[in-house]
DNA sequence: CCGAGTCTACGACCGTCGTCGTAGCCGCGC
DNA sequence: GCGCGGCTACGACGACGGTCGTAGACTCGG
């Protein structure tokens, strides 16, 4: 039952991402990373990460002068939680519509994730299987 | 290139999936159907509704001292929108991560839903094939 | 013709988020 | 030893969306 809150889902969650991936950093790198190649200033940047840090989302350590930032919550769990969110939004009042919606979504978005699509059913059903 | 913002994901939503369902309704109409049982006031209800007149999403006619609303864009467009816009958030940095967590909500949610997915899955090839 | 009730219009407040600016702190190099 | 440059802290602002309150306008029964 860990307490933290979901990331906003446009710039915080890029950020947190980016931190997954180099499992630590500073803001001055995640900032490099996210805020530059968005246009954005570098205080900009930092009062995103800090609110990351009030939500419980990542922790951070000194490191001289500056912090070192990493995770606290797994990708894997955000991720759940996030497509949960998302998907639960979308089905609203009508499942099948709003599933062939994001079906068509995917397709138009990339083709290939038609096949994604199919095989991680397909894996969801052995994991299940499985179980 | 129709000119309108998408609703917001909540109420904005809930009303306007309310309309497309009731296909014409006067405020008192969606307030008692769709405020009331989340314990909101009518003029909560009021300013959701005008806030999607001001999206351009809803239309309004006079009706004695009331107005009759009506949605002004098709229910599947704001639907495929919404699909790509989530979807699109969601895929992000790894999409097949992605894809395997969205699956697995999907089951969490509900597991017929996965069988939707595979039969929406299979219908989008279809109707492409014939294209 | 008046009062009660119904609608709409409009503005207000608050929390969240993206976005900055500014100020203060601190160590490194000259 | 002091100033420059980097880093953090903190606060501010605007837009948006959910939530109301209030006031004005109009309708209808008596």
């Amino acid at each position: 039952m860990t307490r933290y809150r979901l990331p906003a889902d446009d710039l915080e969650y890029a950020v947190l991402a980016r931190l997954w991936q180099l499992g630590t950093a500073s803001v001055r790198e995640l900032h490099e990373q996210v805020g530059v190649p968005q246009g954005l200033v570098y205080t900009t940047t930092a009062k995103v990460i800090d609110r990351l840090r009030e939500k419980g989302l990542v922790q951070r350590q000194r490191k001289g002068t500056a912090f070192l930032y990493r995770p606290r919550v797994a990708r894997e769990e955000i991720e759940r939680a996030r497509a949960r969110n998302a998907l639960s939004r979308l089905l609203g009042s009508t499942p099948r519509a709003a599933v062939a919606a994001l079906v068509e979504a995917a397709d138009d978005l990339d083709p290939t994730l038609l096949t994604e699509l199919e095989q991680a059913v397909a894996a969801r059903r052995r994991a299940k299987d499985g179980t």
